[in-house]
RNA sequence: GGCCCCAUAGUCUAGCGGUUAGGACGUUGCCCUCUCACGGCAGUAACACGGGUUCGAAUCCCGUUGGGGCUGCCA
């Protein structure tokens, strides 16, 4: 088929949830895949619930994340006119036809229904009503009338299934298209959307496929040709239940504000119900490479933290430490200072980068640099005896590191803007911490000891915690006065608790 | 309740009538090592159940069970 055009389309009552961003996912790639368009559309005909900030999330989210529409952006709120003029047609074929029962009617109907045990659906009250001038003033809604021929079924080909879903037209109620307040309906608004704008192929929901039906009927009454259909299956949350709040995050920018990247929750997703053959990582346009509607699967899949983490981490791990500093202070708080861009910040993130799962665990562990001062915590210090060897060892190394030559710390006013800037200064720092690490070894021969007798109490020397990136690296980065400052300060607090 | 959909390890999945049922996350052990990671190696764990069809079934059909969705003047 040529010609291909999939959609989006949100409501804006809530922000851009997984689940939403994956249908989101799979319809633009497949468009993308097959040279086609992708549209957004936003559905905001439920003015009680849709907000902008919703609207605003939504696009931003998709945008973050690449998913980027080839057309402008429709609102359903913009087009009640059109809608308006579908439903004249309806109406005039008899296709369609004016409700005036009351909702509290309605519940009456229904409750004696469930109450005999039967299907809560219209009565038909309305349903062969001609009504005059008089009564079209009063409230009212416009129902659908549903082909009640006896054994009329209305079915479509899903496409994920490969299969024909098909139901009986008893199990479909006269269905609102027209609410009292005049704004129209999902089901309605829809078909033509979809049908005007020449969508082809409708990817969306498992939640949806009950719909369908409906909407084939509508297509079939106003004369459109159906589009293809493929009703992905919803992503259920660690306990198998459809996936909420109470899962933890849920909103693609809860994700961005965690530290995720876009290509590690974009990978994890397009893998969440879709495969190509053994592979595990993909970037975007490998995505729409190789994407097929075939290779989805059929059943509810449970989102995993643990593989978008460890996705999470493979791509933090490919970055750039400058990039990775830029990521960083894209989403730091207002109050947060931004991090530096020199090289002494990108050397540790470089090397603290494999270390870190998400963007705001590797801020994290940047902190004992980016504060000029550190405290030492008596719930991690306890765990380790000093005596007074560590102290002449502190003593001796205070000295070492004074007596370094102040080149070594030096990486000069280079451009850090451009490519070359960035490797030229690369270039230094290895050359720094290769002499920090020569004169380290020295010193360590002279007074007889070993990195692994000493590294633990120099660690929490300069950072007051367990882990940290190697110390030579850690060395270059604080500068001499810094080292200095901590090595004292540290050789006060061994001897206070010795007291 | 009715209707629709789904079913391979804890999780995501490959498989599309004949495989020692493959990969990945997680997890366990070992190696590397200044810590923790990273990396490398090895291990762990699955065809929901019951009937058919077939020489042969994870694969096709039916049922059972379990799960999900819909059953709105929400989308």
């Amino acid at each position: 088929m040529d010609n291909i055009k999939t959609r989006f389309a949100p409501s804006p009552t809530g922000f851009l949830h997984i689940g939403g961003a994956r249908t989101a996912l799979f319809s633009y790639v497949y468009a993308k895949h097959n040279g086609g368009k992708f549209a957004l559309r936003i559905e905001d005909t439920d003015f009680e619930r849709s907000e902008k900030r919703f609207e605003e999330d939504i696009m931003e989210s998709l945008k973050w994340l690449s998913i980027i529409p080839d057309e402008e952006v429709i609102f359903q709120s913009d087009r009640l006119e059109i809608y308006r003029s579908y439903i004249d047609k309806l109406l005039k074929e008899d296709k369609a036809y004016y409700c005036f029962c009351s909702k509290e009617l309605l519940e009456e109907d229904r409750n004696k229904l469930i109450a005999e045990n039967r299907k809560p659906m219209y009565v038909g009250r309305c349903r062969e009503l001609k009504p005059g001038e008089a009564l079209l003033k009063t409230p009212h809604v416009i129902r659908f009338r549903v082909n009640r021929t006896s054994g009329a079924a209305t079915g479509f080909k899903d496409l994920i299934r490969n299969q024909h879903i098909s139901v009986n037209n008893d199990e479909i109620d006269d269905f609102v298209l027209v609410r009292e307040d005049g704004i129209p309906t999902y089901n309605f608004a829809v078909v033509i959307d979809d049908a005007l704008t020449g969508i082809t192929h409708i990817i969306r929901g498992d939640d949806h496929v009950s719909n369908t039906p409906k909407q084939i009927m509508l297509y079939n009454a106003l004369g459109f040709d159906a589009p293809e259909f493929a009703h992905v299956s919803m992503i259920l949350g660690s306990d198998g239940k459809r996936l909420s709040k109470r899962h933890g995050a849920t909103s693609v920018n809860q994700y961005k504000k965690d530290g995720f990247l876009p290509e590690a929750l974009v990978n994890y997703l397009i893998r969440l119900g879709w495969s190509h053959g053994n592979d595990e990582i993909f970037s975007m346009d490998e995505i729409i490479k190789y994407f097929d509607l075939k290779n989805i699967s059929k059943s509810a899949a449970i989102f995993n933290t643990e593989k978008l983490l460890w996705l999470n981490s493979h791509y933090i791990k490919s970055k750039d430490p400058f990039v990775l500093i830029n990521l960083i202070n894209d989403i730091k708080d207002d109050f947060q200072t931004p991090l530096n861009i020199d090289i002494k910040t990108a050397a540790l993130a470089d090397s603290l980068k494999s270390r870190a799962k998400t963007l705001v665990e590797l801020k994290q562990k940047l902190d004992f640099f980016v504060n000029e001062d550190i405290d030492y915590k008596d719930e991690i210090l306890s765990e380790f005896n000093f005596g007074e060897s560590d102290l002449k060892f502190l003593k001796s190394f205070r000295e070492f590191i004074a007596g370094l030559n102040d080149e070594i710390f030096n990486c000069g006013n280079i451009d850090l803007t451009d490519k070359t800037g960035k490797e030229n200064s690369l270039e230094i720092l290895k050359n720094s911490i290769e002499s920090i690490k020569n004169k380290f070894n020295d010193f360590l021969s002279k007074n007889n000891c070993t990195m692994k007798e000493k590294a633990m109490t120099i660690r929490l020397a300069f950072t007051g915690e367990k882990v940290s990136p190697p110390i030579y690296e850690i060395i270059f980065a604080l500068g001499k006065e810094r080292c200095i400052k901590r090595i004292d300060k540290f050789y006060d607090y061994i001897i206070n608790i010795k007291r």
